[in-house]
DNA sequence: GCAAGGTC
């Protein structure tokens, strides 16, 4: 079949989404325009042709060098973006399309940025008067067909609004990164790609900020008991119900009462707890699990999850929601799922039970429904990584029908009658498991207590006095870094894997438990120094207020985009100024990175003096660190300073910049 | 080359 005179061009999202619009509008026959699927038939009379895009087909560029920049245009991605060639098809296609289309339908996605997406494509190579937007929040016959039956004018709030993020994002971005690398290249000599923007900036500071609160960590001394009993001929070490002392000899008090006297169970109590089953995984959701529990990363996890929906397997992965609309036949899914191993058999007990409402969480998604199996079963062997993730994807939708498992907790109280001091015995027990069955992946362990009277006397076994050290912060990992992402809300669900590798590539952090390089603590000093707006959560708030501003037409575009360059413009231009007329030196001491000296721990530049010692920025927070907790140390043990600087020195896990500041003390004391 | 955002 050949393409009719004149038509309705409905562009889609992706290929998959207009052969779904394609066979909810009845459109049978399929051809291919220079390797792109275009469906074609009619709808209430009319002739359409349904053609996809593959996300953006258009992107910001310019063509002048240097900063301040701020003429930019929209053209297209394959021609400006290396590694997007394979959108040159897509562009033929919908370019060879577009002039004998008598009407354009935006199909995309119904968020922002497919509202940009079918805009960018209609405007550039259609006719933006003659066009129209339908929405459809799930790709099913019903809403797709109800959708065609009232296309909507476009959507000119949305569009305003995600050029607007496009326009903001690329001036910050291309402008911050430029400055940054001149200045690093000025100051450093080296000549190294370096990269700011609105999420990856602030992701980086708080990984800076997190390694320089460990490195610059001073431990201090708490002091408490272990107390082990004998309870039914076994030894059970009991849990303290208090907080651990600042002093030593307050442990040893304790420790002395508690040997020569007896412990008595005080009370004996017993609950029932339900444990609700997990709603089924969104994409943040999956790849924090797929870290904990297989070791994956995020961008990995990403990479198989859509590896399986691309062969059918699950639904969209790319979703922030938690819930299964109405509009997904929980039931057919399920019979289904019962031909798997295993896994089916669970499958089957939720059909025989007739539990067939899954749990939902709070996450919601304007376009796709919770990461779900599609029912579709593997026609070929999955590899080990994605088998992985496919069963893991299976039994959480499983587990959301099943009711809550209860467990049986047991807790005693036991008493040092004389001081009143108090501490726990718990057990539990698992009465009915439910979901946990299918779920495996999270555990509740057991430990059976024996059966003890109140009153009843408890033999001690031994008392120790335990020292025990206050610990930082743990290090972030790929998988936590991103769950901080999204709990402040920077960047989305399709990109948050990919900015964390982008640190990565740059090298500004390494390792697994992620630490800050040299680089990284620069990058991220400069960019504190001179563009500290950039390094803020904050300014993602204030771009979301300003965008939904321009979405309900209350502020024009234009003037948003004007009030960022008037913003930025002058600072730029007093960094260049700068930059041209001064020597490295003077560049950093006029920049407000060094303030002349040389630190005298690490002999880098020095932000200013304690002591009257100069100290870079690094050091100096570790030197002020170890002075406050001198205070806790003295208190707790008596010790006097330079046998605490001692005593710190041999400790194992001793931060590297507080280690490098003690060693500094003592030989400078010699 | 630099962003962040789509998707393959």
């Amino acid at each position: 079949m050949s393409l009719p005179k004149r038509y309705v061009l409905v562009i889609a999202e992706k290929p998959r989404a207009a052969a779904k619009i394609a066979e909810a509008l009845g459109a049978g026959s399929k051809l291919t325009i220079g390797g792109i699927p275009v469906w074609i038939g009619r709808f209430r009379g009319r002739d359409f042709v349904i053609a996809p895009t593959a996300g953006h087909l258009f992107t910001l560029h310019t063509d002048e060098k240097g900063f301040p920049v701020f003429n930019y245009s929209w053209g297209p991605r394959w021609v400006y973006e290396p590694g997007s060639k394979h959108l040159a098809k897509f562009y033929d296609a919908l370019r060879r399309l577009s002039p004998n289309a008598e009407h354009y339908i935006n199909a995309c996605d119904y968020d922002i940025e497919g509202s940009v997406i079918g805009y960018n494509i209609i405007r550039h190579l259609g006719d933006v008067t003659r066009a129209s937007r339908v929405k459809f929040s799930a790709l099913t016959k019903e809403d797709i067909r109800k959708a065609f039956e009232d296309p909507q004018p476009l959507d000119w709030g949305n569009i305003e609004s995600g050029l607007a993020r496009h326009v903001l994002d690329w001036i910050w971005g291309i402008n911050v990164s430029r400055a940054l690398t001149r200045i690093y290249q000025k100051l450093s000599g080296e000549r190294a790609t370096l990269s700011a923007g609105r999420v990856q900036s602030p992701t980086l500071i708080e990984l800076v900020e997190r390694y320089v609160e460990r490195e610059a960590f001073v431990p201090t001394p708490l002091f408490t008991v272990s107390v082990k009993v004998l309870c039914g001929g076994k030894e059970f070490t009991l849990t303290n119900g208090f907080d651990p002392f600042r002093r030593q000899e307050d442990a040893r008090r304790l420790a002395k009462v508690l040997r020569s006297k007896k412990l008595v169970v005080k009370s004996a109590e017993k609950r029932v707890v339900s444990l609700a089953p997990p709603p089924p995984f969104n994409l943040t959701e999956l790849q924090l699990e797929a870290a904990r529990v297989f070791g994956y990363s995020p961008a990995r996890t990403l990479e198989i999850a859509e590896e399986l929906y691309l062969r059918s397997l699950i639904s969209y992965p790319r979703t922030n929601s938690e819930k299964i609309p109405p509009t997904v036949d929980n039931s057919q899914i399920l019979q289904r799922l019962t031909g798997l191993p295993e896994v089916g058999a669970y499958a089957s007990e939720l059909l025989r039970r007739g539990l067939l409402v899954p749990r939902e969480g709070p996450g919601e998604d304007p376009a796709h429904p919770a990461i779900h199996p599609t029912g579709y079963l593997p026609t070929r062997e999955l590899g080990r990584e994605e088998s992985n993730v496919y069963e893991l994807v299976v039994r959480r939708y499983l587990a959301s029908f099943y009711p809550s498992s209860t467990v049986e907790e047991l807790v005693y109280t036991i008493v040092e009658p004389e001081t009143g001091t108090e501490f726990r015995l718990a057990g539990r027990r698992v009465v009915s498991q439910e979901w946990l069955r299918v779920y495996h992946y999270r555990k509740v362990t057991a430990l059976e207590l024996p059966a003890l009277r109140t009153g009843e006397e408890v033999p001690v076994t031994s008392v120790e006095v335990v020292k025990l050290y206050t610990r930082p912060p743990p290090l972030y990992t790929k998988a936590t870094i991103l769950r901080w992402m999204e709990s402040v809300n920077i960047g989305t669900e399709a990109t948050r894997a990919e900015i964390i590798e982008k640190l990565f590539e740059r090298g500004y952090v390494r390792g697994s438990s992620i630490n800050a390089t040299e680089l990284g603590l620069e990058v991220a000093q400069i960019l504190g120094t001179l563009f500290k707006e950039i390094t803020e959560v904050e300014l993602t708030r204030e771009l979301e207020r300003k965008l939904r501003e321009i979405a309900f037409g209350k502020v024009r575009r234009e003037s948003v985009i004007e009030e960022a360059v008037s913003k930025l413009r002058p600072k730029l231009e007093e960094v260049k100024r700068v930059l041209s007329d001064s020597e490295a030196e003077e560049l950093k001491r006029r920049l407000g990175l060094s303030a002349g000296l040389r630190c005298r721990v690490c002999g880098r530049d020095s932000v200013g003096e304690e002591d009257g010692v100069p100290l870079c920025q690094l050091h100096l927070r570790a030197y002020r660190n170890l002075k406050e907790a001198y205070a806790a140390w003295r208190e707790g043990t008596g010790v006097g300073f330079e046998e605490y600087l001692e005593t710190l020195s041999r400790l194992p896990k001793l931060g590297r910049l507080v280690k490098e500041v003690v060693a500094y003390l003592r030989n400078s004391v010699r």
